[in-house]
DNA sequence: AGGCGGTGCTCAATCGTTTTAGCATAGCCC
DNA sequence: GGGCTATGCTAAAACGATTGAGCACCGCCT
């Protein structure tokens, strides 16, 4: 009998490695590394060659040996409050484009208002599942802050951060935006607004209210504020309450859009005109703020480029070209004027 | 001078490695992964130890090392043609719950109608970032469905799926979907349908189309097609192409809401009365469609639960619960009446 | 001829964890 | 006391790529 061959073809279940490919190629894996990486000093020649074989094995080099060796995933995660607001959706678009073209996967997490969903999302960091992350975390909690100082990875905060936690963010400046909206129903004619506020335990609604108090005091308005959800149902039933309590309001000042398109639709069923009787203005400028009617008046936050400038802070900061010091970027708000208020429908 | 310490304290820039915690423990890094673990005989007595000093170092089992090993990511990925869609969001957001639950992590794609942006996508696989994909592709194409062919890791498509590629899928009877619209205009008296639909290169379009054309026969409907993009804009636009060719149309279907919602908007423009002068359908029932105005009669394709479905037929394939042969789901649509065709608003 | 530098490749260590095989030690029974 | 089985731990080999050090070899110069 003859010998055993020395290296039996060994039919693997899975993919050919770099091993199999140095093996036909007749060198070592080093060499079919380096000349597929061209990292290397490896001859024309064999660059060819070792190409030609790995192609016809279809030799893909696995992500979990490089990054364990590398140090590096490629991979960014992405963490929002809940991926069903449309507001959200548009920060995930512009990241997901923005790492796509920089070689970056997205992991994205929706934290659906869990406890600590948000904390938890950090054990992707510790882990080394991925290489940084975009954060916007809406509910200010002591021990988020406590875990975002702890940990040394490229973490963009979008929204608030506290001072001194020297961590990068970009923010916008809500509170005026809220300002925007309510001067332009005054200069509408409205004098009895009522502020209809998402939920105080979380930081865009303290914000949005700080904005509302000092735009209400410029003016000498009596301070109205209604408070419910930042969602549809949650601006649908908030109307019947303004109703109750403020039974001659007219005009909603709306802590986000879909609570402005919300109570759009419960004032529609109870025959109340908008703009005539009660104007309504929403924040954030979704685009459900052109398809409901009448269109509605909002004041946009630029949340895909506030997506899209994170991102770029956050890989720039993975390819090291960042500086040691944490980056801070605000966007201003503009206001958009559409049927809600008078303007155009 | 004393000897040198055998193992000086060694500051890593890092994370505490199991190393660091063996060391710490005195006992072996096996042990430390088993106690932590618990797959091994470990005594309580140093169970209770390694985990006190893992705890005490913030010990955390890097992922990238125990992938490497254990040939499994505990990442799946999700490819949908468009996340601005508010159909792939609904299937997104319930594909990241029941992934969550089971303890994955997901990876998001969206391919943005780039060509060969979903072929594209199955390097995840090839290359070992995630375990399993969950694919939406609506654009029929050759060379997808020859590397499907050839990937033997578990895929479960949100679509239709040639027979014979024996891929798990769960798809929706979607030309029956039409059909159901139709009925329901005809039964409102309406006669002068027309169908709106999205572009003949997508699969969706072509199955819709299936129904209407159909459903039009079957009714001795004279058939009139009209095509645009399946978005808000295409649906806008739309309307005038339906009014230039087919003035006497008072019925338009719709091969998704969101064409549905742009027709809707452009409809009040032109001051053409919905749904006394037209009425309008739409297809997929997204959220959007209680908002509009009129709300818009719709048919639900379920595309959370789908979503959830084909979660739980890809987990438990990665589980290897999931029998040999590939499994098919089927769900059956269902008309919601609103107000764009008579119902209550 | 000897030395030197460059080129092209390989060796072997490394990343951090999991897991199999195996080695002590202790306890038990007769 | 001798054999036998548990028990509790460790050594070492994976997993698959990357990479710094180093080894042949060739050509060139003096």
């Amino acid at each position: 009998m003859a010998n055993e061959p020395p290296n039996p073809p060994q039919r693997r279940t899975g993919t050919a490695t770099a091993a199999d490919v140095a093996r036909l190629a007749g060198v070592s894996v080093s060499t079919v590394s380096l000349a597929l990486s061209g990292r290397g000093r490896v001859s024309e020649k064999t660059i060819r060659h070792v190409r030609s074989i790995a192609e016809q094995l279809g030799y893909v080099p696995n992500a979990q040996a490089s990054s364990l060796r590398r140090q590096v995933t490629h991979r960014i995660a992405l963490v929002v409050p809940d991926i069903g607001n449309p507001v959200y959706v548009a920060v995930a678009k512009a990241i997901q484009r923005e790492a796509k073209q920089r070689g970056y996967y997205v992991l994205l997490i929706s934290t659906d208002n869990v406890e600590g969903a948000d904390v938890d999302a950090l054990h992707l960091l510790r882990n080394g599942h991925v290489d940084g992350m975009v954060l916007i975390a809406i509910r200010p909690s002591g021990e988020l802050e406590r875990q975002l100082g702890r940990i040394h990875k490229p973490i963009c905060v979008i929204g608030k951060v506290p001072g001194g936690l020297g961590v990068d963010h970009v923010e916008v400046n809500s509170t005026r935006g809220v300002g925007l909206a309510v001067e332009h129903l005054l200069e509408q004619g409205r004098s009895r607004l009522v502020f209809v506020n998402g939920p105080l335990d979380t930081n865009p609604a303290r914000l949005r209210l700080q904005g509302y108090l000092e735009a209400a005091r410029r003016a000498g308005l009596e301070e109205r504020v209604v408070s419910c959800a930042f969602t549809l149902q949650g601006g649908y039933a908030a109307v019947d309450e303004v109703r109750a309590r403020f039974p001659d309001a007219d005009a909603l000042v709306c802590a986000n859009d879909l609570i402005g398109i919300g109570a759009l639709k419960r004032l529609r069923e109870l025959g109340v005109r908008v703009p005539e009787d009660v104007a309504v203005t929403g924040i954030d400028d979704i685009p459900e703020c052109q398809i409901c009617s009448p269109t509605l008046t909002s004041v946009a936050l630029h949340a895909g480029e506030r997506g899209r400038m994170a991102a770029q802070m956050l890989l720039n900061r993975l390819s090291g070209e960042a500086p040691a010091a944490p980056l801070r970027v605000v966007v201003e708000p503009s206001l958009v004027v559409r049927g809600s208020t008078g303007g155009r429908p």
